[in-house]
DNA sequence: ATAATTGCAAAGCGTTTGCACCCTG
DNA sequence: CAGGGTGCAAACGCTTTGCAATTAT
């Protein structure tokens, strides 16, 4: 919310940032995440940016969220069997989402305590723990009602 | 490993036991995922009972394993995406997984023990939490080497 | 100039479905 | 006998890929 518009440019920089180069298309996609409340799948981003008149290949939504989701400049959510969300999150250190079952709202929860346990417990079991994935299913407030 | 070996008897009444109809195929899907020492995919699962013989179909693994994971007989994993695994899992009570991701060797972490901090995490943030899933991915004593 | 990126269409992959047949209860 | 279960093949939806044209540094 106390999101800040950002301007083509500051996504160029935020490409350049993380070792990825700033194409126009890249940037398409990084303002129609943004542009999305809450997370969108990569016929929607390309369905978004067909409407508003781009010209864009679904191919290009493809390669480029996966590019910017290998350099962690996006979320990947996978709530939803058999199909990936992606997300432009807010926060920039490891975190975990609680998703509306019913509207899809996502709310990003505050950094994950979790790995010192998960450390632990794995060690317990001669395994050395390199990642974990937590997803939070839930009735949002208004779904609720 | 301290799994006694089940009969076909066993999980004709595993399968009455959770309201389904004990076919000769679901029970069929059973033994195979009994014998995986891991999780299993439904074309893993095909071409096991296959190779030793069954005449089974695709689509009858794939619906059967469905109302099995419906009835919680078997989990369903998702840690490799567009992708779905099944396990018959040891545990009866909720749980989650830890999965190399070298030989994706399973072992079953004791009861989860995150409800009531999900819960509340959620009442923060005006959700009533449903669901919640934990997949935690390591390297294995064995694939460490 | 050189190497990466893009669009399009086709292929790929896991999964689901339509339908006729078969079996269970 | 009635209703679900099953096999097969076709259909599906999401994603990836081959290739020629385009674009970025």
């Amino acid at each position: 919310m106390a999101d800040t518009a950002q301007t083509e440019a500051d996504y160029q920089r935020l490409l350049v940032a993380s070792g990825i180069r700033p194409t126009r298309q890249r940037i398409l996609v990084l303002e129609a995440l943004a542009a999305e409340p809450n997370d969108a799948t990569a016929q929607q981003i390309h369905a978004r940016l067909r409407d508003e008149g781009h010209r864009i290949g679904l191919a290009t939504v493809y390669r480029t969220l996966s590019v910017l989701s290998r350099s962690a400049v996006v979320d990947a959510l996978m709530h939803r069997p058999a199909e990936a969300c992606y997300r432009l999150c807010a926060a920039d250190d490891h975190h975990h989402h609680l998703v509306c079952t019913e509207c899809h709202r996502v709310v990003e929860l505050a950094d994950c305590e979790l790995e010192p346990w998960l450390a632990q417990l794995g060690a317990e079991q001669g395994f050395r723990v390199t990642a974990h994935t937590v997803e939070v299913a839930g009735l949002c407030a208004n779904c609720a009602a």
